[in-house]
DNA sequence: GCCGTTTTCGGCCCGACTGTTTTCAGTCG
């Protein structure tokens, strides 16, 4: 999947520079492309293989053009026209445009005139005020520039889990591989299933250490490699992340993933019960003196230490799960095959990339019972957001769709949704009668993410106080290192949703995980129910739910807080506008 | 550069908001 990554790049740079040159509709095929490539579950290089460009252009958003740069790519590892456009702007394209109001005209002229290429060239430029000059610059934008690299420090160089566990997961399959690996495993936060992630820890049982940091410091992912040992191995990857490599025996492994999964809070907290019963743990085991007592497994080490259960990674904070696991009351929290369907679910009716019908046979593929079609509303215009009668249209397709799947014996139902944004004053941009005939109503905020924090609260209570929302989409807007949530006052929002029986999403797409988990946390004590979604915008999207779940589990949730685990009757009695006659209607 | 229940050519990229400006360029969703 590295191929992936690196092709996406090139296009969207590729997009970006033609956008910069003021070149119309290209930038937008390009960066179309460059999405799905990257979203994308399988290998180009493997699509490539199995039927050339032919094959390549069945990707949705990939014709000829495109095909052929891809080709081009996996035989010389160029890209000649991105290179000969790069050679006009030599700039860091991707990380200029990282930063919020920056984008590609301002790279352009940014460069022209004062040879900006990289994010600190721009932040020297801007604290010296040489920005406000430039035509359409001035005191305020510099200001913003500058806020919006501050932010993007604040990340502190860690990356989106959604960036980083894919890289790890394929490295991980081919590290795998290398002779002498008896089993390989991915510690510390990806383990714990942290939002953003410092960097890559490999831990590998074999026999034959060397042959393994040789292998893993030559693999061509490596930028450079900071120190190398017999057993362990530190590098710096291309995509800019820091990876270590450690080789164990299989004895201590345990220890080892113990240790090397942390967090350093609950590491400290499980130390110290080691230390009260005169022993010592470290990642080569828990020992009295000279004498092991536990090694080989995580299991046996949480046992001596007097806990008969073993805090799941992801709630291991040193927030009460060492006090629950002593006393053998760890909640059952919510497992990764616990969904029965995705609710919030984007088509080609709007701004997603795939058709109703793909998006439900992917869903018949993962088991579920049900899917919500939520495609955006009018006042979303760049996504050609439904009006009342494009809903009405679409519900009737959606019909269709269901009595064909009906006749073809489908477990499956398509739920008739729409994500309707709440406008200013808390109403809503479709009717009521319409909204009424929908299954699943969510409501989002896609504008004005600047209100102070009463009038955003009170705009997002009143459009949960409609009878027709059933939930509420991506509470809090965030978008992880790139834009902050917007002000609003969840103590209050999650006491509205309790007293109008408004669900609250967990969005599962990792650029959002929306509610995050202390939100999450808040909801359950509380006693809202919740409800876990993609927000897939393409096929391979649908994928995402594991990234929700992981949120949810962080948050101690257990099956019952989260109500797409339940079967569709059930599921359909839990929302707000629970309509009999709907539910017949569906079922039949 | 992509795409097709309006099309194999001619659409697609719309509207709000911001910050810069005296009429609009640039960004974002």
């Amino acid at each position: 999947m590295v191929k992936n990554a690196e092709i996406a790049k090139i296009l969207y740079e590729l997009a970006m520079l033609y956008e910069m040159k003021g070149v119309p509709f290209k930038p937008r095929a390009l960066e179309r492309a460059s999405e799905t490539i990257d979203s994308l579950a399988r290998d180009v290089a493997d699509i490539y293989k199995k039927g050339g460009v032919k094959e390549l252009q069945k990707i949705p958003g990939v014709g000829l053009g495109i095909a052929e740069k891809i080709e081009e790519y996996l035989k010389s590892g160029h890209v000649k026209e991105y290179e000969n456009m790069k050679k006009k702007f030599p700039v860091d394209i991707a990380g200029l445009s990282s930063i919020e109001g920056v984008g590609p005209k301002h790279i352009a002229f940014l460069y022209e005139k004062l040879k900006i290429k990289t994010v600190s060239d721009l932040e020297r430029a801007a604290k010296a005020g040489k920005l406000r000059g430039l035509p359409r610059m001035g005191e305020k934008l510099e200001a913003k520039i500058l806020k919006g690299i501050a932010f993007k420090h604040e990340g502190g160089g860690r990356f989106g889990i959604g960036e980083v566990l894919p890289l790890a997961r394929s490295l991980k399959a081919r590290l795998s591989k290398i002779p002498g690996v008896e089993t390989i495993e991915i510690a510390g936060s990806i383990r714990r299933w942290q939002e953003t992630i410092g960097d890559l820890d490999f831990l590998v049982i074999s026999e034959s250490p060397e042959i393994i940091t040789n292998a893993f410091s030559k693999i061509p992912e490596v930028d450079h490699v900071y120190a190398k040992g017999p057993t362990k191995v530190m590098v710096r990857l291309k995509t800019g992340i820091d990876a270590d490599l450690i080789v164990l025996p299989k004895k201590s492994f345990g220890a080892a993933l113990q240790y090397f999964t942390g967090s350093k809070d609950h590491n400290v907290e499980v130390r110290k019960l080691a230390v009260k019963k005169g022993w010592s743990l470290n990642e080569h085991g828990l020992t009295k003196g000279k004498k092991v007592i536990a090694s080989e497994t995580e299991k046996e080490i949480y046992k001596k230490l007097g806990m008969p259960q073993v805090p799941p990674p992801e709630i291991r904070l040193n927030k009460g799960e060492i006090e629950a696991a002593l006393a053998s009351k760890l909640p059952h929290l919510i497992e990764y095959g616990d969904l029965k369907g995705d609710l919030q679910i984007q088509t080609s009716w709007t701004d997603g990339k795939n058709s109703i019908e793909e998006m439900a046979r992917e869903a018949e593929r993962l088991g579920y019972e049900y899917i919500a079609i939520t495609d955006h509303t009018r006042s979303l215009a760049m996504t050609g957001g439904a009006d009342e009668k494009k809903l009405e249209r679409q519900m009737a397709e959606i019909e269709k769709i269901n009595a064909k799947f009906k006749k073809q014996n489908s477990k499956l139902t398509i739920l008739k949704g729409a994500e309707v944004n709440i406008m200013k004053n808390g109403s809503l941009d479709i009717d009521d009668k319409t909204l009424a005939k929908l299954d699943v109503v969510g409501a989002a905020v896609h504008s004005l993410f600047n209100l102070s924090r009463e009038e955003q609260t009170a705009r997002i209570i009143k459009a949960m106080e409609n009878p027709n929302v059933d939930i509420i989409f991506h509470p809090t807007g965030r978008i992880i290192n790139k834009r902050k949530p917007y002000e609003v006052d969840m103590e209050k929002i999650i006491k509205a949703a309790k007293r109008t029986k408004t669900i609250l999403e967990i969005d599962a797409h990792p650029w959002r995980l929306d509610l995050k988990d202390e939100h999450i946390r808040m909801a359950r004590e509380a006693g809202v129910k919740m409800v876990i979604d993609t927000d897939a915008h393409s096929v391979p999207e649908m994928h995402y739910l594991e990234y929700g779940i992981a949120q949810a589990r962080r948050a101690w949730c257990e099956k019952k807080d989260i109500i797409n685990t339940l079967p569709l009757k059930e599921f359909l009695k839990a929302l707000k506008q629970f309509d009999f006659l709907t539910v017949v209607y569906t079922i039949l």
